[in-house]
DNA sequence: CAAGAAATTCTCAGAATGAGAACAACCAAG
DNA sequence: CTTGGTTGTTCTCATTCTGAGAATTTCTTG
């Protein structure tokens, strides 16, 4: 899959020196990132799943919940999934040490219903890094007409996270408890949106270990699908299931130190497997009646 | 969910007055539509999986194919959808009756592995359009930063599209024909991505409906499948599978005027039926060993 | 009317799934 | 160290879904 840097025509040269970027009317780009973990809720201590969300320092929306996100340093060339890192790391705080290569440098692709997923950049261990989707209505920045590429990242439970850049403070939030009508901008639809593509990838690919540490037990491996789909399956099923499709998980032929707290058999650690495709899928039982 | 015009700050207003949106590099924001269709081989007559391309007459890439697809208006406050519909029909001269109204305007959502799709405008009969994904990579453009938000259009078999805007010529091309060295920017990874969706989603929605007649026979319907996924399918099993898939399809309780031309039984007419997501989904054969 | 063609239905074995139960291994308390 | 409750893992069984192939029905043409 070449073309990029294809020969262009003859005269191109002169052409593109007399071209003018101004011409156009202002339009920014930013990113906005729908960042995802499992995490223990504060109260009753239940696995759930947390979106992060800042409190709005800045003018347009101050003291709204929003994702976290900015513009794009078109200046700089900076590529639109760097931009996304760059924002988690910068208004959250997390892990920035600097150097390290990316994963060949694609286009900014699409994040489709297949596997070809966006590698994790160095800044944040660990990262899934897909994009979502663009969201570029007229109006829905007050400043100006403003195109956002949102980005949907899957991580394990990270460090509590405190502001950095312009956020006022960085924090984890329930999803379920969240209200979308404290999101700034049209930040509720991609936060929607956002979750919705998380359900629906749990089936088909074996993102859940994004999630979880390296290694996982079965039981570990199942509270990421009950965080995410908020509902309970059934343990036995879910174990032949992930153990019978290829590539899912690699036995690491150890178990965990202890039981549970309460009693308990040692569980059995699990690794991610090779497969970027579960086949056949791992359907959620609810939406039953289609549509 | 609300939020978009959600409460703003007190003294937002003077603020927003001072807001000089010339600070930022200029960025220009552009949509490219993936048009896809199934229609006859010129050649051997067979049914094939088509997209649109365009000879490119202006500058960058002079002579190379390329995806349709231009600036967005936003001086006109164009919606990215809207700049998307527009652009396919601008450049390929189809049906541009101008008014009616779109479906309730959304903030140019994601197209996710949900049933969430695009309602098409007015201006293409039956045609369904959904966002692909957003490509911005430095560079992608010589004349200068340009993030290009793509769309994937399905549409039934539509008349031969002539040229208009700056495209010297639009036609229709087999994809499986078609050179990805000879297309313009990226947008060989844009078709690739584009058509991977679209084999995707015929699994688990019912889009495949997209590419017929309002109404259509289930070996119609087996043969949009065959074209995009590029393989035979059992007609028995297909048949059977189409029926028991709830809302799939409708039957309208008549058949075809005639049977095959070569003799042959009638089949049944159906139409679109309600469902947005098939469940259990259409598995395609192929993609066996993971990944 | 006979032969071939296309649509539709049927058969049957193997795989996958949902629900429930059984079994195994472990911790803590007595 | 035994008992009881807890958690992880495996099994059973009825049901459903699937792939492969064949049979049946209903056409058109010669």
């Amino acid at each position: 899959m070449p073309a990029v840097g294809s020969p262009h025509g003859p005269n191109e040269q002169a052409w593109l020196a007399a071209y003018d970027p101004r011409a156009f009317a202002p339009v920014a780009v930013t990113v906005d990132v729908v960042a995802l973990t499992i995490r223990h809720r504060d109260d009753t201590g239940a696995k759930a799943l947390h979106v992060l969300t800042i409190r709005r320092g800045g003018m347009p929306y101050a003291g709204h919940l929003a994702l976290p996100g900015g513009f794009v340093r078109a200046a700089e060339d900076e590529d639109l999934d760097d931009a996304a890192v760059r924002e988690l790391a910068e208004e959250t705080g997390l892990a920035a040490h600097g150097g390290g290569e990316a994963g060949q440098s694609r286009g900014s692709g699409s994040g489709a219903a297949n596997g070809r997923a966006t590698a994790a950049r160095p800044p944040i261990p660990r990262l899934h890094l897909e994009q979502l989707g663009t969201y570029g209505a007229p109006g829905r920045d007050p400043r100006m007409r403003v195109v956002s590429v949102a980005y949907l990242a899957f991580a394990p439970d990270l460090p509590d996270a405190t502001a950095g850049g312009d956020a006022a403070a960085a924090s984890w939030t329930p999803v379920d408890t969240l209200d979308p009508g404290e999101l700034a901008f049209d930040h509720a639809r991609i936060l929607s949106d956002g979750l919705e593509r998380a359900r629906a990838k749990l089936e088909y690919t074996p993102l859940a270990t994004a999630f979880t540490g390296p290694e996982f037990t079965v039981t570990e491996l199942r509270e990421v699908y009950e965080a995410v789909w908020g509902e309970p399956l059934h343990p036995g099923n879910f174990h032949r299931k992930v153990l019978s499709v290829p590539g899912f998980v690699e036995d690491t032929d150890t178990t965990t130190a202890r039981g549970g707290a309460r009693g308990g058999r040692r569980a059995r650690l699990y690794r991610a497997g090779g497969a970027r495709l579960l086949h056949p899928a791992l359907l959620r039982p609810s939406r039953e009646g289609n549509q």
